[in-house]
DNA sequence: GCAATATGTTTGATGGTCGAACTTAAGACG
DNA sequence: CGTCTTAAGTTCGACCATCAAACATATTGC
């Protein structure tokens, strides 16, 4: 990616460093660079890595090894000299990842190596907000139960709607939801911690952007499309998510497609969402709408006509509304999550050649298409993610 | 804006951090706090503000006075005490900013404190790239030798089209250019300076964004449209310029206004450049194309028809293409430049108002439109803008 | 003229990192 | 088996930017 013209210094950064912040910002390095590594790196590694002397690595090391933060562990023989002690991002330091979905909601323990240590899904009866919240709470104190002796250190929860910056829920359609005080509701469960509340959509791309925390995923600029009932849309520039001002970063599903469609809940016409949302498949389609995700697929490829009407819906309404997107951030790598991660591979062929013949910048950098990798609960994973991003961004605070 | 989901930390910052860069980030932040200010602050203030020692904020801002970065001027008498230095950003660095159009170039030196120093513009006769190229660097050694020792700190180039890391103009569609190196032609001029080359729209919008370099402008985050020939969009976040994977952010012209539009040079129909570019204003409104910006509006006041249908035409069109825009980035405000922004209020309204009934989170905020602030070489303030983001970032480079 | 007030300056103390020497634990080789 | 080589981790004093607090300076107000 280019560098944007120059960068305004009125941010954050613009607060006096003193000599405190200097050993937190190297905490947080060294934190950053055993979270990133690929193989786990030795205090010596870190040192060069990170162009700073082995004595202090190995100090501030030290440290994060005594907060539990990195583990120490056994590294196989690799050669002459001195074994090193290899390290790896602490199992012992988890966050919960709260999810609410239109007809269940989701709870699960990440750790800072990014594994789920503790996964929980509870269907929700009614969607009232009192019950589905109540529900919310009880899975995340099951879950927290379950983890023997584990240390959390935050809360995220992925709704899906618009979302305020101290954690209110202003409107989610699909339930029906408005004006909800989610983070109000859970923090009798989190404690001191802060409730993180974003969107499930750029949750979900954040899970891709950064499979485990800290690690950054193979591409750093794309645009991520979470399908579900509603069709939400992120944009990742420089391995960061972009969100827009409400936390709704990408009201993707109301980009029009033809302006002669179906009308759409919205007011407007022809709406992505109204061709590639559950509901528009699995009408189309003839499936249940659970079995949209697993099925259109392989029931296309066994020559069901409806399904294969489905996939070329799919097809040709993604292209369309993908290239203005494309067009407009400049971003060509584009990321298909939800029920759209299960598209067969020549849909995903077939939906990257449209879009390469109607982007402007393709002779340049073509696109490229690829389904999302994480499962179907990549928002809560994602929400468990941003939580443990407090603990790389200042591990400090936790030594 | 709400906090995009974590920060991912696997960026610039994961590097260590030592005393010397201590002292280089304490010096940028001074810089940055002398650049913000509304009026002149004093060590002391500075002090505070970053709640630094006064004794810290003096001694490094007495080697920014010394290397001429932060002048020193007289306060009026404010109160009792003893009276204050004032510091304001040192006049004596300025980059130069230069620009390529379609049919002319620019070049003008910018100081510290956002002051055109020297402004020049010429005409070219031939689109050739050398001789375009040949022009610009005359303008330049122009400029820089009515600079009176002022001292350059480096040199920033707006250019209508895509651009690769390294400097190279891949495709500007409006100057028939392909693969033109701009970097390279103008190293001989910038010497040891790096040539810094980006889009014009991203430029121009970064002035939108920062008036005066290190200071905000009043809104952070919006969608900035470039409109002359071609018509370019920018998207704006957090005071910084997202720029697209090829610095062509947006190619916000050719987003579809109508499927069954006029057939566009891009391949497609009914780009919003054939509603609202410069030539095809000048067709529908029967005005000259130098004339278009000026004369539209109070041509239109004065009961001229074509100029009336003009205007309801860059209404109906920016009012279908923005509002995609808003609903797919999630941000809801939008600055009109080039030609744009001599649009009268009342068309800025009706803009503001349709775009208001299509976009979905109109209801929680509002949509907001206005018109750019830059004067027609907006492009080429940016590019000086970018330039001086060197001396912000890292002023020790420069005591 | 003197108290009050606020800016700017000097001084020594503090704290985190650097550099270099030292210790430790393996493999390589005769 | 013993010695050499290599590389990881550790220790210790030096350095340097900041802090804290006292001091000097310049103006207002009485």
């Amino acid at each position: 990616m280019v560098d944007a013209p120059g960068t305004p210094w009125h941010g954050p950064a613009s607060v006096a460093v003193r000599q405190a912040n200097l050993r937190e910002r190297n905490l947080a390095a060294l934190v950053a660079g055993v979270c990133r590594a690929t193989s786990p790196p030795s205090r010596a590694d870190l040192a060069t890595e990170l162009s700073m002397t082995r004595a202090t690595a190995a100090r501030l090391v030290d440290e994060l090894v005594a907060a539990k933060v990195v583990d120490e562990v056994e590294r196989e023989r690799t050669g002459r000299g001195r074994p090193a002690l290899a390290l790896r991002p602490g199992s012992g330091i988890v966050a919960v990842g709260l999810a609410i979905e239109t007809d269940r909601v989701l709870a699960r323990a990440v750790d800072l190596r990014g594994d789920v240590v503790v996964d929980r899904v509870a269907p929700t009866a009614s969607r009232d907000p009192e019950s589905v919240l109540d529900a919310l709470a009880r899975e995340a104190r099951e879950v927290r139960a379950r983890l023997r002796g584990r240390r959390v250190v935050g809360v995220g929860v992925a709704v899906p709607g618009i979302v305020t910056d101290d954690g209110r829920l202003l409107r989610a359609p699909n339930l029906g939801w408005n004006d909800v005080d989610v983070a109000g509701a859970l923090q009798p469960f989190a404690g001191r911690h802060r409730v993180l509340v974003a969107n499930e959509a750029d949750m979900a791309a954040f899970v891709e952007a950064e499979p485990a925390p800290g690690r950054p995923g193979d591409w750093s600029d794309f645009v991520h499309v979470s399908a579900a009932v509603g069709v939400g849309g992120s944009i990742v520039t420089g391995g960061r998510v972009v969100a827009g001002e409400h936390g709704a970063a990408g009201e993707l599903g109301h980009v029009c497609v033809d302006p002669s469609g179906p009308a759409c809940a919205c007011g407007s016409t022809g709406c992505l969402e109204r061709y590639v949302g559950l509901e528009a498949l699995a009408a189309v389609s003839g499936l249940d709408r659970d079995d949209v995700a697993a099925g259109m697929g392989p029931r296309a490829a066994e020559g069901d006509v409806r399904c294969q009407v489905a996939l070329e819906q799919v097809t040709h309404a993604l292209s369309v509304a993908l290239a203005s997107v494309v067009n407009v951030v400049g971003i060509s790598s584009v990321v298909l999550g939800g029920h759209l991660a299960t598209l067969p591979p020549a849909t995903l062929d077939a939906i990257q050649q449209r879009l390469d013949a109607r982007v402007l910048g393709s002779r340049w950098t073509p696109v490229r298409v690829r389904a999302a990798r994480g499962d179907d609960a990549a928002a809560a994973t994602g929400a468990a993610h941003s939580a443990l991003g407090d603990v790389l961004a200042r591990p400090a605070a936790w030594v």
